[in-house]
Formats: C-alpha cells, sequence, structure tokens
DNA sequence: TGGCCACTTGACTAGCTGGTTAATAATAAA
DNA sequence: TTTATTATTAACCAGCTAGTCAAGTGGCCA
C-alpha cells in the first residue's frame, strides 16, 4: 500500500534519478573496477551532488550490486534459448546470433560480468551460479540427444558451450583489442551480421551441420 | 658499469625481493583490481613492511607495470607460432596447444591481460598494441595463402584467430565459472589434453580441415 | 677492523575515501 | 493555504591511501 502509493507519488523523480546514477555507475565500474570507481566520480558523471548519490543507494555495495543485478537480467534475456524442437543446426544458428547480438548491444553488461567472474565473482550469488549449471546441465542433455541420434558430431557439449560463450562474449569484452587490431574507431553495423555468418559457418561445420 | 657492479654485488637480495614483491602484486592485482590493491596489502601478501615495497618500487604505477610488461611477455611467448611451412593443420593444432596450455599454467598473466583490455588498454603501451596488430596481419596473410591455394575452407582469417583466442583464453580468465558449471573444485592434468583436443577437433573441422 | 653502501623499517603526512548530518527546498495532499 | 513527505546539498568526519623520511641494520671489501 504504502509502497504503491510512493510509485504513483514519487516513482518518476526517483526512477529517473536511479537510471541517471545507475547509468553513470555502469560505465564507472567498467572503466575503473570496483573500487576504483568512486561514489564522487559516479557522481561526476551522473552531473549529481555526491550525498544525492547516497539518498537513493545507501552506500557503495549497494550501487554495484544493482549494477551486477541488471547485468545478470540481460545476461539471461541475452542468453536466447536453445530449443529441442528446431534440431540442433537453427538452434546453434539463434543462440550464436542472440549472444553476439548482445555483446555488440551492450558491451558495457558483458565488461561488468566478465570482470565479476575473473575477479573470482566475489559479489555473485549463488543462486546465479548454480542457475547457470543447471541451465548448462540441460542444454548438454539435448545436445547429446542430437549426437546420439547422429544428427551432429560427437563433440563435448559442455566444452561447445564454453566455445560459442567465449566466441561471442569476446566482440564485448575484447572491444578495445579487436578495434585497434582491425585498425577502426567503432564497430559498424555490418560488423555483427559478418561475426554472425562467420560464427555460424566454422562452429556449424565444426559440429558436422553443414 | 655501475649497473654491472650492482648486479654482481647485491643483485641477489634485489632479485629475489622484487620476484616476491611481484608474485605478490600479480595476485593481489587479480584479485582486487588496479585500485583495490593497495601497497599494503601487498606488502602483507609479499610478508614484507610497506615501506620496503617502494624502496624497490618507486610507487604503485611502477608496480603495476612492472607486472603488466611480465604478463606482455608471457603472452608473446605463449602465442606460440603460426610456421608456414607446417601446412595449416599443424599450424592451427600447435597455435591451439600452445595457448590451452597457456591459459592452465598462468591464468593470472591471462587475467591481468584481459582486466587491462577491458578496462579500455589504459596502460598498454601503444608499441604492444601495433605489434599485435601487424602480428594478426602477418599470420592472416598466411591463413588466407592456405585458404587461395584450397588448403582450408574460406573463412575471415582475423575472426579465425579472435575466436582461437577467445576459446582458448576462456579458460583463464573464466575459470571461476568453469568449475562452478562442471562442479569442480580445481583443475586436473587430463583437462588440459582434453580440452585441446575439443577445441582442435571442432575447429580443424570447421576450417575444413579435417 | 673499519668504512661504505645496499637494505630495512617505524613513524609521519597530505589528500582522498565512503558515509553522516542537518538545514533547506521542492512537491504534493489536505 | 497549510502541512507532510520527498528530494537536494553543503559541511563535516574518521579512516585509509600512497608516498616520504630519517634513523638504523647488516653484508662485503680493503
Amino acid at each position: 500500500m504504502t509502497s504503491a502509493n510512493q510509485v504513483k507519488k514519487t516513482g518518476n523523480i526517483r526512477a529517473k534519478s536511479k537510471v541517471k546514477i545507475l547509468t553513470a555507475a555502469r560505465t564507472e565500474f567498467v572503466l575503473q573496477g570496483y573500487r576504483g570507481a568512486t561514489v564522487q566520480s559516479i557522481a561526476d558523471r551522473a552531473e549529481l551532488p555526491k550525498a544525492n548519490i547516497l539518498y537513493y543507494f545507501k552506500n557503495k555495495e549497494n550501487i554495484y550490486h544493482a549494477v551486477l543485478e541488471h547485468t545478470l537480467e540481460m545476461w539471461d534475456e541475452g542468453i536466447g534459448d536453445i530449443e529441442a524442437n528446431e534440431g540442433p543446426k537453427v538452434a546453434i544458428e539463434k543462440f550464436i546470433a542472440a549472444k553476439v547480438r548482445m555483446s555488440f548491444n551492450h558491451p558495457e553488461a558483458s565488461k561488468i560480468y566478465a570482470m565479476e567472474i575473473i575477479q573470482g565473482a566475489q559479489h555473485l550469488k549463488d543462486y546465479a551460479r548454480t542457475y547457470q549449471r543447471q541451465w548448462v546441465r540441460e542444454k548438454a542433455k539435448l545436445f547429446q540427444q542430437w549426437i546420439d541420434s547422429g544428427e551432429m558430431v560427437n563433440v563435448d557439449p559442455v566444452h561447445l558451450i564454453f566455445l560459442i560463450w567465449s566466441a561471442t562474449q569476446h566482440y564485448a569484452d575484447f572491444e578495445t583489442q579487436i578495434l585497434t587490431i582491425m585498425n577502426r574507431a567503432d564497430f559498424e553495423e555490418d560488423d555483427v551480421e559478418q561475426v554472425i555468418a562467420f560464427l555460424c559457418d566454422i562452429i556449424l561445420r565444426g559440429c558436422g551441420l553443414i
């Protein structure tokens, strides 16, 4: 009741400020890391006084948790879904395309997630981890069925999932390196589709699906 | 002359202390990031007083640079060499094997490097970047020749290099996630060879080399 | 033995950090 | 308008930060 009223009364200012802060915080955490991003630097980027930041989030860790939670939601959506009834070829194609698009559209989300894992997933909740384990097991079982029925070559399904994750996320996480090597300032529209085409081509052939 | 004398006279203490410090610093930078790793925390891990750390390295940035330089050397060695006269199959096999072994044997080096790139390669020297660009161009040309001579399928050589980098480094950088999903505490001897076999299998087939 | 010089280290400091407070302003409800 | 709630922000603080310094220790060569 109270909270419902609050949403109606003050939801606008609250919601807008929170978005502003979280957007600034996300960038700052990517650029400087958890410890390197200061409340002041987030405030500067959000163009708000520091005390205002701490009015909406009671401390720095809270800001980070909010950013991380949002990131996990995106990861969850972007992971796509490997559906059983489509057969391996279409399923893998869809999966790769979804993950590549995620990487190009939301590189910051991928970067935050990557840094969190690299540093030992200290802030990641247990449920997020066990959830992933279940997801991988479930999808691996699906791949195994396709292998058993001879629809695809015998490759380790779990490592196949790792391969697709790494290859697709790489374009977000290592953006800087890739752009340097390709001698470009930014990615362009075409790049996304080109990467999808390349990865589908080589991985599908690798799975004996071409 | 002076420096040569210094090496003879005091090289042992100096060298030993520096190694001790850099080892502690590498771990601390991976765990906490650049800003999160404090000189005090490095000192504690190295079991030396803080002032002693700053006797050997004049400031924190210097420590980080030394760690980064060492990391780049390893990356350089571990990158293996793609040799022209061996043909694509053997060349790719060797390349994959070298990079996977690097990831399993020196995950911290890979992690430091990854974090540096993700955060925008702020500390990476220009020469390191242009060097990599040249390396990729050179090797891409080699792949292109194999493609032109019909020895392998027509896939984008630059993206192929990215694919191999990402897939191999993933086992170092995302160690935590992979172990969680595989429900294991540590990697074992067999894992290395299994990963090499998996990646060679799928990528070589993807390149039309099996 | 004595003297030189690399090394060691406790004590110190200026500046920044996350976080609090209290006084004020804006907004909305009555 | 009056009143209650939410939002804003300057000023402040205790603790930590990187880095300095100066007084000392210990090894090595003549």
